[in-house]
DNA sequence: CATTTTACGTA
DNA sequence: CGTACGTAAAATGG
């Protein structure tokens, strides 16, 4: 005889998810004539629907809190404290939601004195031990402690509840960096607000995880607690009951006495008539239909919900069937990618028809696809094609060369800056059409729907890349289609790192940082939180007095800048320590984020986002490598652990040598900032000679620093009072200063003043490849939006046409290094600088290439001017 | 619990 | 009252 399938036993928190669902769903679109309110009934029954469709549960109850007094409000009467009254628009929902359950046939459970998540503990020991696959749905991180191989947790992630994280063994570890086992163990030290228990100070998720990590568990480390140094040894030592207590009140309790077993929880029938009654009392269409259809009953079908568009029945195809349709289908074909499980789900579509393709790991029935994939004469329109390649590439696909269509680089074209449109918002804004009705009901849906996506990207795509006005689709089509798999290359081989040299800046960054910290702490006689400026000021405006700095919307600042001023005026030790303090942890978290991101290859693989930026610059994240600092000391040993990998023998550094004045240069025309660049002296000693008229020889560093920071800030539209600010200098000074470098840089002030001007009466500003942004706020009525919008009019141009000038040579640069077959990468953008991993005997040849792609990558009325540094880390690169 | 604010690193 | 970004922690608001 076959031995049976595992069964699955699903426990819900129906008061967490119920109220969960009472916040995600608006409460005046759910009311009955007769006043009963029903979104959390309603956003309860059809997320339950979902799961039950997608779990396939075989036995299922919904636990209940009695009330929200419990064993643990008898232990600690400030348990869940914080919590203000329950809505009383919710407390009336509970009980028709428990009517309705057991209408459906689900068991329901309460226990007096405990609450929904101790039964849910219950039962997933009783379940696993009955052999029994255990899915818990809560909406209490407490419930993570219960996690095991046979015991899953569903939770309602960060967008409402719409979707469900699922929490195996290995998906605590990776979000929490601990076993299951110790999740309790960390939120005892941490603390809990929503609970009210409060944790230990200055102990956060980081500590606490590392803590863990070393010692294995709370009692362990609270038995060595005497070794933990610092300020947060000293708290855990005062403070240990509290982790104590709050250990003993967030464990929860596995041997609830319950009238039920789990094999008691089988899934009953349906009794329709009750369903009939009860939804109906709740004036529920949709669900009633969905119930039923449960029960098999359809006879109570109301049309009253139009369908959405008619979207094609996706087709299943593989092997053969898949390779005759591909070849019947040779036009442009939109193409959706989602990882699955095992896998990959793929979804094609003409136009007319849509295909899935299930890709399972290891097999070769997609290998049609494939193939197709990479053939030359073939057009491919994606939705997001980088991060599509990554998950091609992870299922062992050799990804396409080229990119054809991107709707994600398109729409961002349209409008940089705006948030981007998700593919219902573009076919709702493009055809006129809705897709999935934002019904409630499908919450939680992760099965095949996903694939029609391609039927919609197909019919969407052709009208957004259209829509991209001519110049905005050369560079669309010129820069960044073709830019596509030269960054997801360089995402994927990411750059070296000395993973050790990181771990020890980061010990002793974070020494420094508890050494600053107890000097601040001594200069003022007791302990403050240095990170948190509300508390920053009650030290400093209060406590010592200090004069008032600028003001913010919520007090006043304690940044640098208003720090170093009162220093000058008040000097007090804790200022310093605090500056100092400041700093280090400041670097200790770019070390940290640095340290934790290096993967298991030894390198760092950061994310380019293209679409990340007004302006068409890239930005980088996760971790961002565009913001490593420079130039202090610990600059310079940050940016020594970035290294070359082991089979390169060096990193190439090249960079533009003031990009931004040169274009500015060339978009004014004016003879003498051109001439200044021509001579290809040291710029700004040549501008000061001019503005100040004395030799060269003769301008002062002063002379130098002024014309600097004035020529910098031309770009940016700097005033004059910025100029003084900066400079330390008198307004009128630099009033003075100002007019006698536009005296001899004329044409730049009638470029920057007209930039604006254009800009203002087209709608948008231009690069010289003719990338556009909108700028609607030229025409604002609000003073400071206008004016803010002018800056950033000035600005664009230039800093968008160095954007496309670097962007066109990493494109040059990738297809040369190819055609040369040459093994050197590069590895990373930094707005004006690209860096190369280089291999063995290429330097050469490299720089060459480099330098001359570079540098002719535009053809501007200056020379543009790359320097190159090498050596065996980005700091020695550096030159 | 999600979003905003403050602060600070880069080009 | 100089542009363009991303990240972290704290503060704030639902």
């Amino acid at each position: 005889m076959d031995s049976k399938p595992q069964p699955t036993l699903m426990v819900i928190d129906g008061h967490s998810l119920a109220f969960r669902a009472f916040y995600a769903l608006p409460l005046e679109s759910f009311v009955t004539p007769e006043g009963q309110h029903t979104n959390a009934i309603h956003g309860f029954l059809s997320m339950l629907l979902s799961l039950l469709k997608n779990e396939k549960p075989t036995h299922l109850a919904v636990a209940f809190d009695v009330s929200r007094y419990s064993f643990r409000t008898r232990e600690y009467p400030e348990y869940k404290g914080t919590r203000g009254e329950t809505p009383p628009e919710f407390v009336g929902q509970v009980p028709l939601l428990q009517k309705a359950l057991d209408a459906m046939g689900i068991h329901t459970i309460q226990k007096e004195d405990y609450e929904a998540d101790d039964i849910l503990a219950t039962l997933a020991a009783q379940g696993e031990e009955s052999g029994f696959k255990v899915l818990l749905v809560s909406g209490d991180r407490d419930t993570l402690q219960l996690v095991t191989p046979e015991v899953t947790v569903l939770y309602p992630s960060s967008r409402g509840v719409s979707e469900l994280k699922r929490y195996t063994p290995d998906a605590v570890v990776e979000r929490y960096g601990i076993p299951p086992a110790s999740y309790p163990d960390i939120a005892a030290l941490v603390g809990e607000t929503s609970d009210n228990l409060i944790g230990i100070d200055k102990v956060g998720e980081k500590t606490a995880v590392k803590w863990i990590t070393q010692y294995g568990s709370l009692d362990e480390l609270l038995a060595h607690a005497d070794d933990i140094p610092g300020v947060v040894g000293g708290n855990l030592r005062e403070q240990k009951d509290r982790a104590l207590r709050n250990r003993k009140l967030n464990t929860l309790v596995k041997d609830v006495e319950l009238p039920v077993t789990p094999s008691d929880l089988e899934r009953r029938n349906i009794n329709t008539e009750a369903v009939k009654g009860i939804f109906g009392q709740l004036r529920f269409r949709t669900l009633t239909e969905r119930v039923l259809a449960l029960a098999g009953d359809t006879s109570v079908v109301t049309a009253d919900v139009p369908p959405p568009s008619d979207t094609p029945a996706p087709q299943a195809l593989l092997d053969e069937e898949l390779a005759r349709w591909l070849e019947k289908h040779t036009d442009p074909l939109a193409i959706v990618v989602r990882e699955v499980p095992h896998g990959l789900l793929c979804g094609l579509s003409d136009g007319t028809e849509v295909i899935a393709v299930h890709h399972t790991h290891g097999s070769k029935d997609a290998l049609p696809l494939q193939h197709a994939l990479r053939e030359p004469h073939r057009q491919w329109w994606w939705l997001h094609a980088k991060q599509d390649l990554h998950h091609l590439a992870e299922a062992g696909w050799d990804a396409p060369e080229t990119i054809d269509g991107d709707l994600r680089v398109a729409s961002w074209m349209m409008m940089p800056g705006r948030k981007i449109p998700t593919l219902a918002q573009l076919v709702e804004e493009k055809l006129g059409e809705s897709t999935a009705p934002a019904d409630p009901n499908t919450l939680l849906d992760t099965g095949d729907e996903g694939v029609v996506d391609s039927w919609w990207l197909h019919r969407v795509y052709p009208v957004v890349r259209d829509s991209l006005a001519a110049s905005q689709k050369t560079v669309y089509e010129d820069v960044e289609l073709p830019l596509i798999p030269i960054l997801w290359k360089m995402e994927r081989l990411g750059i070296a790192s000395n993973r050790a040299a990181l771990e020890e800046l980061n010990s002793r960054l974070l020494g420094e940082a508890a050494e600053y910290q107890r000097l601040a702490f001594e200069a003022i006689g007791h302990e403050v939180n240095l990170g948190s400026p509300k508390q920053l000021q009650g030290v400093l405006f209060d406590e010592l007095n200090m004069p008032k700095t600028r003001q913010t919307k919520t007090g006043y600042s304690t940044d640098q800048q208003a720090l170093a001023e009162l220093q000058e005026s008040n000097p007090h030790p804790f200022l310093d320590a605090l500056l100092g303090h400041r700093d280090q942890t400041k670097l200790h978290q770019i070390v940290e984020g640095l340290a934790t991101a290096v993967g298991e290859d030894g390198r760092l693989h950061t994310t380019f986002d293209q679409t990340g930026t007004s302006t068409g610059r890239l930005s980088s994240l996760e971790p961002n490598l565009q913001n490593i600092p420079a130039r202090t000391e610990i600059g310079h040993e940050i940016r020594a652990t970035f290294v070359h990998g082991v089979e390169s023998e060096g990193l190439l550094t090249a960079d533009y040598s003031q990009i931004e004045m040169r274009i500015m240069a060339h978009f004014s025309g004016d003879e003498a900032l051109i001439e200044a660049f021509r001579r290809g002296e040291d710029l700004h000693n040549y501008v000061g000679a001019q503005v100040f008229q004395v030799e060269p020889d003769d301008v002062t560093p002063q002379m130098r620093t002024k014309v600097k920071a004035m020529s910098y800030g031309l770009a940016y539209g700097l005033s004059a009072y910025g100029l003084a600010k900066q400079l330390q200098i008198s307004p009128s000074e630099a009033k003075t200063l100002m007019s006698d470098y536009f005296q001899r840089f004329g044409k730049v002030r009638d470029y920057l003043r007209d930039v604006v001007e254009t800009a203002r009466t087209a709608g948008y500003t231009e690069t010289l490849f003719g990338r556009q942004r909108p700028f609607p706020e030229l025409n604002s009525s609000n003073r400071m939006a206008r004016e803010a919008a002018e800056r950033a009019a000035l600005n664009a141009p230039m800093q968008g046409t160095a954007a496309d000038i670097i962007k066109r040579a990493m494109i040059t640069i990738d297809q040369k290094l190819r055609d040369q077959s040459m093994s050197s990468a590069m590895v990373l953008q930094v707005h004006d600088e690209l860096i190369f991993d280089v291999a063995p005997g290429e330097r050469a040849a490299l720089e060459a290439l480099v330098t001359s792609e570079m540098e002719n990558a535009a053809e501007l009325a200056v020379p543009l001017e790359v320097n190159l540094g090498f050596g065996p880390n980005w700091d020695q690169a550096a030159h």
